[in-house]
DNA sequence: TGCTAAATTTTCCGCGCGTAAAAATAATAT
DNA sequence: ATATTATTTTTACGCGCGGAAAATTTAGCA
């Protein structure tokens, strides 16, 4: 940690008294020099500090070690969470994950492919924005780069899919729901993505197999702030009495918690206990959903999951090439989060 | 958006019909050809949709065009939140920014500054740890990249420093609760940067000059997940009877979710109707707060200023270097967010 | 038309490193 | 010790672009 700047590798391999191209060969893979020399180089770096140079270094190399990460909305905790545990795995096998947010907006989320094209990021994972997608682009985008979709599928895009079975998740909150108390209605925004979708179909279908009328609830609203849309919707379905139902399952946990502020302003009280007239459950398992008031029955996705299985998937990619046949889908089951608002 | 793809930028001024120093000439500054020539160039770019290969742009560059963006934690969506808007000054400017979370850790602090450093960025803008921050290696970044502390502050490092004037904000909010109820207590947890530190100074000051006994309670915990701390500490402090005021004022907005979850969980009404027993307040007015049951009155900063000013003042000293004087500080007031919790 | 200032073209060098091929050296086996 | 194989060194080229200097063209103006 001591003497002078090292400007080049060049001045850096002749520090540690080893050739420039050796010194090279140690930074692609320190493993592919002899230990001798590798112990050398290593006693420099700490001498030295030296880090060859971004730039050079990814003009040179065919496939650069970059890794783009992309969410629709990285101030949603959900996808901060996301984004977090994928970098750490990145970082972990050796890359350089690089995070982008669309903040809920298709012109940034284009915006940010086309930076990342011009990055030759060796491969992508891109959780997309979804309905809002310009697909057209996401498509030519994914023809030139190994890209993994997360979370929200846009179908047949991408070299795989990694997200949660809302067919599995939703039924077993349905389940829950029906055998605990009455009948959930659902409770949703206009989608932003397929998972919306899917889950008010999973609800329709559950429901009517356990032998329930289906009742969908949709409310205005567009934009991410979901709480907001939630509790705006909340406070007029609540005035205008049109709750079917004394338990609401909610399309996702911001939409609940937004809901659970509008029944509270409204003096409802929500939750399983004996004095409270609503139950409302929500999907996802937001991190914020533990300290909500009443806390949030929900379905929890696992994190770790999605993040090592998209990495993962996309590590196989980067080595093996991308195949030919049908896109690999992989989806997660989630779990029942039983708290006390549902 | 036709014709095959342009390999380099010789390529691409041979089909625009132009030189290519005035092509690069142009990707540096479109204003600084002439008219005519910039028309041949854009029509050209139309038709090819060519992009200057990035990494022998920042090579050959005496200084890049990127700012660096770190925040202490992104999964805070008070810190999303200034990362996004700040990301979007920096783009109207012209630069190209790359956002980095430290994820509450000083060991990934280090590192992005790393990486940064690898980056050779035309500046910084940072909200470090804080009191976790390894202040030797930050201050050795800041003497070779212009930073702009933002948030949380470190003594005289950085070439400014851009945040919330705790001195003015936190008496806002202990005045008020004196004029409308029982003066608060303040609820603290171990102080993870100075902005904890100046409250609780703050409002034992203000506490003074309105002629009231402070009582500060701090509950243990560590690590980022603030609203786990509030609960688990809240739960405690209301089992023992630690309270001594029926009014809590809260270190930040999370720190009180956990608080009102505890209270919650002890069948405590909070409010500021006749049927509630405990007023909480917050500060930060986190994006989560008006969604709270009840909402949560606290001190709202205005995350505009705070990008806006951070961002030119990184702009004035990339643009006319870092004047050698003292550290420019700019505090900016906290307003009061009247809500139903206090 | 001629003159001047501004813009562009030509030509060239360099940035720091990846990578390839041939030559030299070191480690290992026989 | 000699043959064999694994590493390293030497040498050299190229990546795509920024930037400087001199030569040339263009635009603006009297």
């Amino acid at each position: 940690m001591s003497g002078q700047k090292i400007r080049n590798m060049e001045e850096f391999a002749a520090k540690s008294g080893v050739s420039r191209p050796t010194v090279s060969k140690y930074f692609n893979d320190p493993t592919s020099v002899r230990k001798s020399t590798r112990l050398r180089i290593e006693e420099a770096l700490e001498r030295y500090n030296f880090r060859p140079n971004l730039y050079a270094v990814n003009q040179n190399r065919r496939l650069t070690k970059n890794i783009g990460i992309v969410v629709p909305y990285v101030a949603d905790p959900f996808f901060a969470e996301i984004a977090r545990t994928i970098e750490r795995r990145c970082i972990d096998a050796g890359f350089s994950p690089s995070t982008f947010s669309s903040h809920g907006s298709v012109e940034h989320e284009v915006e940010i492919l086309e930076t990342l094209r011009s990055m030759r990021p060796a491969g992508v994972l891109l959780a997309p924005l979804g309905r809002a997608s310009d697909r057209k682009k996401v498509e030519a985008f994914c023809e030139d780069v190994p890209t993994v979709l997360v979370d929200s599928n846009i179908e047949g895009l991408g070299a795989a899919f990694i997200g949660l079975d809302n067919f599995q998740s939703v039924p077993l909150m349905v389940e829950y729901l029906c055998r605990t108390g009455e009948p959930p209605c659902f409770f949703e925004m206009p989608p932003v993505n397929p998972n919306a979708n899917k889950r008010r179909s999973a609800y329709i279908q559950s429901m009517e197999r356990l032998g329930h009328t289906p009742h969908v609830i949709r409310v205005e609203g567009q934009g991410w702030d979901f709480e907001d849309i939630g509790y705006t919707g909340g406070l007029r379905v609540l005035d205008n009495g049109e709750l079917s139902s004394r338990t609401v399952l909610c399309s996702n946990d911001r939409l609940a918690i937004g809901f659970m502020a509008a029944a509270y302003e409204r003096g409802i009280r929500v939750g399983i206990t004996k004095d409270c007239t609503l139950r409302i459950a929500g999907h996802d398992d937001h991190p914020f959903s533990r300290f909500t008031c009443p806390s949030l029955t929900t379905i929890s996705q696992d994190y770790e999951a999605i993040s090592t299985g998209s990495v993962e998937t996309l590590m196989n990619f980067i080595e093996d090439g991308v195949p030919s046949g049908p896109r690999r889908d992989t989806l997660f089951d989630g779990h029942l989060v039983m708290r006390s608002s549902a």
